[in-house]
DNA sequence: ATGGATATGTCAACATAACTGACCCAAAAT
DNA sequence: ATTTTGGGTCAGTTATGTTGACATATCCAT
């Protein structure tokens, strides 16, 4: 095997720990925003899979954020009563359930993403296309692994 | 202000998902192990900074972790009472806490990083060092904004 | 048409890990 | 001598997840 000194054990310890670090910032910046809604990240997690996956089912949620059908049932009701998400039959299955974002839903997720996006555009800014690049392409294969 | 393809809204709610997905799956790599003592990703976040930071005071982990006293309290009680971590009282401030990883605690340190390990290794184990680099800075970038 | 698989909804009980607020002691700092 | 700091603890609550059981509607295959 090569010696490869950028993957010693130490330096994946420190990636662990920052990727932990990076995780909690990242959420915890909207936090206020959430509370006057009365939302939590559960449900902060659930409106931006919304919006970036306009129309998704309940089992395409399901699968992205690996939780139980229960937890999320709690989480879309709490948004569907705050009138944040709307749901549809679906037309081709009328099994399945489309959701989308509606106006509420869509104001909240600009003010979320208004919030983390200086974090990650402050910490981006400054960085060359070439580093960003390649920051997404780890953080893919970490998660694809 | 330049027009930075790669810091469109698209891609920086990618990013956003993306951390999401890359600290859920590090760190539900090692859950199983963790169940065989009976405990839970608080204890093992608190083992990780342990061993990173050996003779870190409770203050030192409060700050690392921003949770409050209470909660590292009963964390740690357990960590305690199962022997993975020691304290020693300051030498200089008598009123620090300096806490350890005692043989049980390693091994379990070992176990769980052996899991997390195979993940993050295989991410990078085809990238170049350039890569892991860029990788690292954009994290630091991140977490610290 | 019938029967099994799939997609979803819901009830209830429980576990984990966080929180707030209040109060305590001992030691350090002023 | 008094205040501040570092830490410990009790009690109650909230947020978010879990299991397990069961119900309904629809689709698909025979």
């Amino acid at each position: 095997m090569r010696d490869l000194l950028y993957l010693k054990d130490d330096q994946i310890k420190d990636f662990i720990e920052q990727i932990f670090y990076a995780y909690r910032e990242t959420y915890s910046d909207p936090k206020k925003i959430l509370k006057k809604y009365s939302f939590g990240t559960a449900h902060h997690r659930v409106i931006h899979l919304i919006e970036r996956h306009k129309g998704i089912t309940i089992s395409g949620l399901l699968s992205k954020l690996k939780i139980t059908k229960q937890s999320l049932n709690r989480v879309l009701r709490d948004l569907i009563k705050n009138k944040a998400v709307f749901i549809k039959k679906g037309e081709v299955d009328s099994r399945q359930r489309h959701i989308f974002l509606n106006e509420k839903g869509k104001k909240l997720f600009d003010e979320i993403f208004f919030e983390q996006k200086k974090r990650i555009y402050n910490a981006l800014k400054n960085s060359d296309s070439d580093s960003v690049i390649k920051f997404k392409n780890v953080l893919s294969k970490i998660i694809n692994e």
